[in-house]
DNA sequence: GTCTATACGTAGATAGAC
DNA sequence: GTCTATCTACGTATAGAC
């Protein structure tokens, strides 16, 4: 790999790790053996160096999180999305867990935030509305975007509030799948009558990978 | 007042506008116009500051939000407890705003915040049982621990990601009762039948306070 | 591309006079 | 209780050699 890139990777993780104020440069550096002044003949600064991370995540996200525009949607589909939304958020927690502060530091950044969080907006409203056709779940136009966005809301905190619940705790896997359990919950009220079965059996299923599986 | 107090009082004010990183012991004592030695006269350092900070919040929060234990409860009251609580979450707000930063830096802090989170907790669902025996909503004993636990997450998390979604917009009113309308939207697939036009009107109600007023 | 050495600024905290 | 002066540690970033 190249140094650029193992420089992003490195920093990534130990953002992840330990938060994103209480990693220097420096420390960067160290972890990969390299010295600071070589991190800085890769990256401008440190800045340039967590944009370079927000733009691979939105990458990601726009690549596994564009729902097809095929009106109907099938169950497992959502849960394909749900897994990888919230691995996706877990890959990238440092940057939810101080999500204020990183983007109070950082104009440019902020902006490409808003795009990303809009995009999100609407694929979930996208989603939304196929589970509709699909005869999935049931909801007025008026109460669309309030899902959506309670949804969406709880897949972005969800991370940094477990992180604040239990910080020590590594957070790990079963903990994603709760996360599912809790959109799945939101949806629940909205649920059509012939379908509930299955998002029973569906959350019976998720519920034993939140509690088993390490 | 006593000096004691104002370096709290500049302290809150100054982390809740700019972000407690951003704010050094330094900046404290200049806003009142002290010396940093006075400061540090009143203070072992700046964790004991947030402390302090901390634990006036958690003396509010436990005298505003004590559900009576009376068995049932009225739609004011309900209303009452969650301007309550989203005005206290606002006036410490930078707590909030990051939380698993602050938290990192502090294991007894983290202590203290997850007493208060777990007396949140019962406060809550001792809520949403008062709500139930009071006939305005209808939950099960299984999904009353999940709603309680969703709805706590909204009203923590509401205000950091409204601080995120738009740093430089000035958070005011609005924004916190819009953060009740969610709180209503999430309860609406729970309310009894009867009850659901007063809800409404509730929602109305809150829909022009979260619009109109500055 | 990578290193060593270092300059610069600043935050946290203390000493000692008043 | 309050001040001035100051120390230490550290994070960011650059210069210049290899």
């Amino acid at each position: 790999m190249k140094t650029r890139d193992r420089i992003i990777h490195s920093a990534t993780e130990l953002f992840n790790d330990q938060g994103e104020r209480n990693i220097t440069t420096n420390h960067i550096a160290a972890h990969l053996g390299i010295s600071p002044g070589n991190l800085y003949y890769h990256f401008r600064n440190k800045e340039d160096i967590i944009h370079s991370i927000f733009d691979q995540y939105a990458r990601h996200l726009s690549e596994s999180f564009t729902p097809a525009r095929s009106k109907e949607i099938k169950l497992d589909e959502l849960m394909g999305y749900l897994d990888a939304i919230f691995y996706l958020m877990w890959q990238f927690r440092f940057f939810y867990a101080n999500l204020p502060d990183i983007l109070s530091r950082d104009e440019l950044l902020q902006q490409k935030y808003l795009k990303a969080q809009e995009q999100l907006r609407s694929a979930v409203e996208a989603l939304l509305k196929s589970l509709r056709e699909g005869g999935i779940i049931a909801v007025s136009d008026q109460d669309l975007p309030d899902l959506g966005q309670t949804i969406k809301m709880v897949v972005t905190c969800w991370i940094p509030f477990q992180i604040a619940q239990a910080p020590h705790t590594r957070i790990t896997k079963p903990l994603l799948y709760q996360g599912v359990l809790r959109v799945l919950f939101l949806l629940r009220p909205y649920v059509q009558p012939q379908i509930s079965e299955q998002i029973q059996q569906l959350e019976q299923h998720y519920r034993q990978l939140a509690q088993i599986e390490g």
